[in-house]
RNA sequence: GGAGAGGUGCGAGAGUGGACGAAUCGACAUGCUUGGAAAGCAUGCGUCCCGGCAACGGGACCGUGGGUUCGAAUCCCACCCUCUCCGCCA
């Protein structure tokens, strides 16, 4: 496909949220004041723990505030001008001055005042999660997910299947006890073919999204600072989920959509140069706090595992074609490997806190008898754009030419880990080797199946 | 890590205390001109906040924060980033 260049433009903010943005970053307050009633309305239970009266409060003082420093900056400003006026002349400026000084401190003062209610409000503005779409079912939790479509036909077994770490460990391919020596609970050693398996699902995938499907790659920091981490919605509310680096200000990457989202935090890109569609393979980590006794054998849940994530900045208006289209190529991969699936839309209790609409795609294990996620798609909406400060310039010749935030969409292409689970379970033979997809032979150097390796 | 230079609008680049939100050139947009284009001419062209239906009025922003001053892009301090050289390193 041709693609055409984009031509970026940094965004000059205005100082104050400059300077917020050192510690936090810029978010639409005026948005905020002005529909307060429809957001919580809106969000419902999804609003529950929002301070909702401390807000209104906030944003009136706010505005007063705001008022009040503005009136006196424009006397201040008056007055200046007028002692210049008198020293050209060759007057005496000296009560003037003396004047001015003193409104220098009331300014300092009233000043002071805005600032504190400003970090207040965008501390709490922060917290508030994003609006669902009109078209997601509302639901307490995940009970309440509604399936759009099945892919695929289950496999059937002789014997019963086993679970992907038994067939992983009997092939001498996936050594969690090492994992646990070198590391801890949580982690994984892959070894011989399992190694190789991981590696050649990362290339298939990343293949597919630039080559099929229009994607750019990226190979993103897997490190990040605060403002990066606050502007798709990490931070500041789920600190506790983040590996946090002791000696920087430094955060681990709980997936690629945080780093390569915030590629265009603070810029203004041009409509000619949208959709842009990134993927990136990274490993993501995550403390996985609270999640004790959930899916504690296997490659599951890990503190550090391998996902290719696909990244889309678009309009507005086309946003919800881009999430078909999104979950498709996601999609794609799983119909690719022929492994059998669900798509699922979360309802409003389970959705995340980013998020105005998700598709989880879920992966059919025969050894827990179910579908298990192995892909979220998400359209954001303009939360993380507003968060972020990433806006478009509308093409030209178009007559209202205003900036806007784009919105923007991520969602796994997919999580590599959890596909080696979906193969070891679903390929299995009664012999305990398992059947590679065509797909893959090649990226494989043409191994047909995996069979036991001695070490 | 050490030494030096530097960070101004979409880009280049001027600006060392007051008439500067910022010259000039380029890019871009609209119009005129043209068979069409180029060139030329004219006009326009930053972002954010507050008030207002709007027209408009006001405020802020020259890497970030703080300070000096009646007044800061301009002076002082700290930090961040970029570049050059040295050290270290894959």
């Amino acid at each position: 496909m041709v693609r055409r260049p984009v031509s970026l433009t940094l965004r000059n903010s205005g100082a104050r949220f400059q300077a917020f943005f050192e510690e936090q970053p810029v978010y639409d307050l005026k948005l905020l004041r002005d529909n307060l009633d429809h957001i919580r309305t809106t969000l419902g239970r999804r609003g529950h723990d929002v301070p909702w009266a401390d807000l209104r409060k906030l944003s009136e003082e706010r505005r007063a505030a705001t008022t009040q420093v503005e009136q006196l900056r424009h006397e201040l400003n008056k007055g200046s001008e007028e002692v210049a006026r008198l020293r050209r002349a060759k007057e005496p400026a000296e009560a003037a001055v003396a004047a001015m000084k003193q409104l220098g401190d009331r300014i300092k003062d009233a000043d002071g005042t805005l600032r504190k209610v400003e970090e207040a409000l965008t501390d709490v503005a922060l917290r508030i999660p994003n609006l669902p779409h009109a078209s997601v079912p509302v639901g307490a939790d995940a009970s309440e997910n509604v399936e759009v479509r099945r892919w695929g036909t289950i496999p059937s077994f002789s014997a019963p299947p086993k679970p992907h770490w038994e067939v992983g460990e009997n092939l001498g391919i996936l050594d969690f006890d090492r994992a646990a020596k070198i590391a801890g609970a949580r982690f994984s050693v892959m070894t011989g073919a399992g190694a190789r398996l991981e590696r050649a699902l990362i290339n298939y995938m990343l293949d597919r999204h630039t080559t099929k499907h229009g994607y750019r790659e990226v190979i993103p920091p897997l490190m990040v600072n605060r403002p990066t981490m606050t502007g798709t919605g990490q931070l500041p509310k789920f600190e506790e989920d983040l590996f946090r680096l002791r000696d920087e200000e430094y955060f681990l990457i709980p997936t690629a959509e945080v780093p390569v989202t915030n590629l265009h935090r603070e810029e203004i890109l041009n409509e000619d140069g949208l959709p842009l569609r990134y993927t990136a393979y990274t490993p993501c980590f995550r403390r996985e706090a609270g999640s004790y006794g959930k899916d504690t054998r296997g490659l599951i849940r890990l503190h550090q595992f391998n996902k290719v994530e696909l990244v889309v900045f678009t309009t507005p208006d086309r946003s919800y074609e881009e999430l078909e289209r999104l979950t498709g190529h996601a999609e794609s991969i799983l119909q690719g490997l022929n492994l059998p699936y669900r798509v699922i839309t979360l309802s409003t209790g389970d959705m995340g806190f980013s998020a105005a609409k998700t598709y989880d795609l879920e992966v059919w294990l025969p050894s827990q008898q179910q579908y298990r996620e192995i892909s979220s798609c998400s359209n954001f909406e303009s939360f993380q754009a507003r968060r972020a400060g990433i806006k478009y310039r509308p093409a030209g010749g178009k007559k209202d030419a205003k900036t806007d935030f784009v919105h923007t969409l991520n969602g796994s292409g997919l999580a590599v880990g959890r596909t080696v689970v979906a193969i070891l379970e679903n390929f299995q033979q009664p012999d305990g080797s398992v059947e590679i997809p065509s797909v893959l032979r090649p990226y494989m150097g043409g191994m047909e199946r995996m069979t036991k390796e001695l070490v």
